[in-house]
DNA sequence: ACTCCTAGCTAACAGTGATAGCCGATGTCG
DNA sequence: CGACATCGGCTATCACTGTTAGCTAGGAGT
């Protein structure tokens, strides 16, 4: 499926007013960096619309008007791509609990929608161990803190709590609930469980 | 990596002598579904030691003395192993919380347990939809039924607990928890958040 | 004894990630 | 201005994946 996808047929030929202003002024690592972000932006997308097994090094070349194994010279390997993808994710993710009330409801109603919105990159999130030393370390904390606020405090029952979100994103996500599950009072059940328990 | 495996060179040569008693009496399905079996077997055993990238229809073939394609006289194809391997995993798991006290600690600690003794199999249950059709249905249910005793006959409330537990499983296992993390204290935590909650 | 089927085999295909090596264009420097 | 190095494409290729096609040895049944 899919020809070359038009991309100049064969040969390089006409590159140069497919390019999309290459900037040979700006430094070697913007120039490189820009086209990196242009194949996240494109695997992402990719992986959005159409799953994570359609994200393909060829298939992402494609996207970006390449070959393939022209990837190769702005990209260490395919897990990098990855890699990024999941931290704009996580950022993301991050930033959609940012203003919401510091309760269990409120948050999780937050990470949910947002899962929802994007299933396959949340799942992307989970896959990985999220390698701590390319994501920015204030991140997660900053994911993490309203939970804490709505624990009052504790630390453990935040953690708790995160992992019940998780949990009952990835249920849903992954149709693992019985077919006559009312998922809405699921999440209520959780956040009645973990308000009283703040209470507690 | 991995030459043919030892198993008869080349050619098919003395195949009576390794073949373990096919049984040329028994009925044509059960000769079948013996093979298969083993094959089954055969994927856990890989999946469990050596994780899920390791079971490879060629490794397969290998192990049980075969030739990977030859796997396709047995089976449709690949998910078909991977879900039967899933099911033994799903029904020793409901197998591990009969029997203890009907307790969110309990069976959450039964459930963990089992998780941490056998990792990739229990990845390779959460990454499926579980297809209902091919499970015995009163699986799940035999496996649900300590929580929604533990939570006094609220599914909903259940049904979050469960979600709590693969949650932390999941958070465990891929290893999402900061490193400071004492996981103890977390399943503590939720403990007292569904213990306090059925109470409610 | 003849036939048929089971269950193995090899060869091959399309697709995966990745590497090697070629080369045109570009920017830099003597 | 010309030599030259680097950058960023390309093709060919590799080892590997799941899967299919087609061959055939040998046991089972008539």
């Amino acid at each position: 499926m899919t020809p070359p996808s038009e991309a100049t047929p064969a040969g390089r030929a006409d590159r140069s007013d497919m390019r999309p202003a290459p900037a040979t002024g700006m430094p070697v690592v913007e120039r490189s960096s820009a086209r990196k972000a242009q194949l996240v932006a494109a695997a992402r997308h990719l992986l959005e619309t159409e799953g994570v097994e359609a994200v393909t090094i060829r298939r992402l070349g494609a996207a970006v008007g390449m070959r393939g194994p022209s990837l190769y010279k702005h990209v260490p390997d395919k897990s990098a791509i990855e890699a990024a993808v999941a931290i704009e994710g996580l950022t993301e993710l991050s930033e959609v609990v940012r203003g919401v009330p510091a309760t269990f409801t409120d948050v999780s109603h937050a990470y949910r929608t947002w899962a929802l919105a994007h299933p396959h990159l949340y799942r992307l999130l989970n896959k990985h161990p999220v390698d701590r030393s390319r994501v920015p370390p204030e991140l997660e904390d900053r994911a993490a803190d309203p939970l804490i606020v709505a624990t009052g405090g504790d630390r453990d029952l935040a953690r708790a709590a995160w992992a019940t979100i998780n949990g009952l994103i990835e249920l849903e996500l992954a149709r693992r609930f019985p077919p006559d599950t009312d998922v809405d009072a699921v999440y209520s059940a959780a956040a009645r469980a973990f308000d009283t328990a703040r209470a507690d």
